[in-house]
DNA sequence: TTGAAAGCGCTAACAA
DNA sequence: TTGTTAGCGCTTTCAA
């Protein structure tokens, strides 16, 4: 079996280093934590013997007594469908990747695909294989949350949780986009535009926070407005995206304008728009949410929507996460700005 | 800190489970692993002190005497602008994920990003945070090859890796599709239609084995059926193969088939095809290579395609990895078939 | 600046 | 069936 083959034999430890160099297991243990009061010579030669010998410490003695391991789960849900082809989490991942880096941890991607993975990645962040979790559209309901409070693992959020209870914050730290704000500058233009007939396709408001969020900033700007709304949900896909514009065409043929909760979903309304001959955005303005390049650059017209920086949220939880956070259990919403093209 | 904060203090030990329900650290520790020759009642007796004090078995202790980590590392190179948006790793990675989780392991994917994040994933493999790897797209000069033979990990590799000298096995285990076999398909099918006038898409043959192993069954076929060869090579991408595709058009325009190396690229292809006013498959005939679902069935007319199980391919790389395979470094070819749709 | 010794939390002989 | 004992490989006081 390839999984209990060792190349040759026995690896080297602190200790055949220590012999082979001549001093004691402190010593060496020293030069490999970088500490200052060690002389040069003897530095030196005890990192000629560890490359000779081609030694690597034993992390799992090293965590035993540091109770630390220079690594960080990120925790994403739901592979299947989504996560592999939604640009969305791999600017997230980027921004996490690259801050994590900075302060020297590996990011350990584990995925939340089928109902039995979830026994075991709790087994696994339990089991002090990382320092930390970063973790991702919790659910109401979803166990997770409550794991990481029994492990008593630190957590950062990506998305505000929304939590059963309606307590949505509970002491765990989150970064979010201002979502309800974003949603509200869109509709703006689009009522700045002259636009009357402006419907929205929402997210799984029931489900995620942030679909939520941008339904009530939706709804704050046409209230102010006393302009009447028109909704249809769907699922943050491009095809949920492209069937809901269908939808909202066949109840109100007239609408001029709308609000995409998402680009993909946007993306997908665009496409519905051209298949009805309906011009943008001479006859329907379209605002996304998002701006993730891939997508608003690349769609036909380009797409005006709201600007989230994503890899800097990702950034961020990971700031937050090893540290850098102004305190412990804080949060951190970030601004949204409208990038304007040519969709309205 | 957040990362330092831990809940309520100390957490529970195996020794604390132990004193508490008056039993050995020896008795609770065959309780957790399962062992049998514990009596009914005392098994139960520990069982309710571990839930009552939530211990969680610390997983560096366990490894420092057992070796083993239950963890498996997924290694992908270059996130940034492929793999995350390519359903082929999709897939890959879910036939892995599935197989290892049969096996109790947990995946943890690594990213090999920005050239600092080698040494960083380097030390996390030596380190001992896993039991094994599976490792992708080597490239020649790929230092990742010589890294796990010196840590001595365990791997197996996805595509069958391309050495600088030429030795393209070296004692790993590897799982590929049967590049060249799918290509004959491929063209030899081209050839059925009556076509003679064959071009191709290659990928990137200098880089990559199954690039250059497409290539040659395309080559194959034609020196057989004594018909001119008429090659382009591109990146793998969407965009590549339009470009590709208009460059094999600027240099026989009057082409009435190409194999293209990849149904990404070959999407692409369609899209120039289409632009120039070719009908396929009347004018021109394509067939793309790898079956995924999400792009072939999508194209317009669908493509037809050489099939490679990707998800099986996964699942062999884990199962290997994790000991089922027929011996130590065997590794693995799968075939292929032509999927016949509308292009060709 | 260096070394000796204790101990992190667990498993695995070996005894009983 | 259960307990005792000896480490696994490292860091870290504490002394020298």
């Amino acid at each position: 079996m390839v999984l209990t083959q060792r190349s040759n034999g026995r690896r080297p430890t602190l200790e055949d280093v220590a012999r082979r160099s001549g001093v004691s297991k402190s010593t060496v243990s020293r030069v490999i934590n970088g500490e200052h009061r060690v002389s040069a010579e003897v530095a030196d030669r005890v990192r000629d013997v560890i490359a000779e010998l081609g030694y690597v410490p034993n992390q799992a003695a090293r965590q035993l007594v540091t109770h630390r391991t220079g690594a960080v789960a990120v925790v994403a849900p739901q592979p299947e469908n989504r996560l592999f082809l939604d640009p969305f989490f791999d600017c997230l991942l980027r921004g996490i990747r690259r801050e994590l880096a900075r302060h020297g941890a590996q990011a350990v991607l584990l995925f939340l695909d089928e109902p039995e993975d979830y026994a075991r990645v709790t087994d696994y962040l339990a089991g002090g294989h990382v320092d930390g979790a970063l973790l991702f559209s919790l659910r109401p309901g979803d166990r997770l949350h409550e794991m990481i409070d029994k492990v008593g693992l630190p957590a950062v959020f990506g998305g505000r949780p929304l939590l059963r209870d309606g307590d949505s914050v509970r002491g765990h730290a989150y970064v979010d986009g201002d979502n309800r704000g974003g949603a509200r500058q869109a509709v703006r233009h689009l009522v700045s535009l002259g636009r009357r007939r402006i419907a929205t396709v929402a997210g799984p408001y029931d489900q995620e926070h942030s679909a939520a969020e941008r339904l009530a900033g939706y709804r704050d700007v046409l209230l102010d407005a006393s302009l009447p709304d028109l909704v249809e949900r769907a699922d943050y896909t491009l095809r949920g995206g492209a069937g809901a514009m269908a939808a909202l065409l066949d109840r109100r043929p007239d609408l001029d304008a709308v609000f995409v909760a998402s680009d993909l979903m946007a993306s997908g309304a665009l496409q519905t728009l051209r298949e009805r001959g309906l011009r943008v955005p001479q006859d329907v303005a379209v605002v996304g949410f998002d701006d993730l390049a891939s997508i608003a650059e690349a769609t036909d017209p380009p797409l005006t929507t709201v600007r989230q920086d994503v890899e800097e949220m990702g950034r961020l939880m990971a700031g937050l996460l090893m540290g850098e956070g102004p305190s412990e259990a804080s949060s951190v919403v970030i601004p949204t700005s409208l990038v304007r093209r040519r969709s309205a």
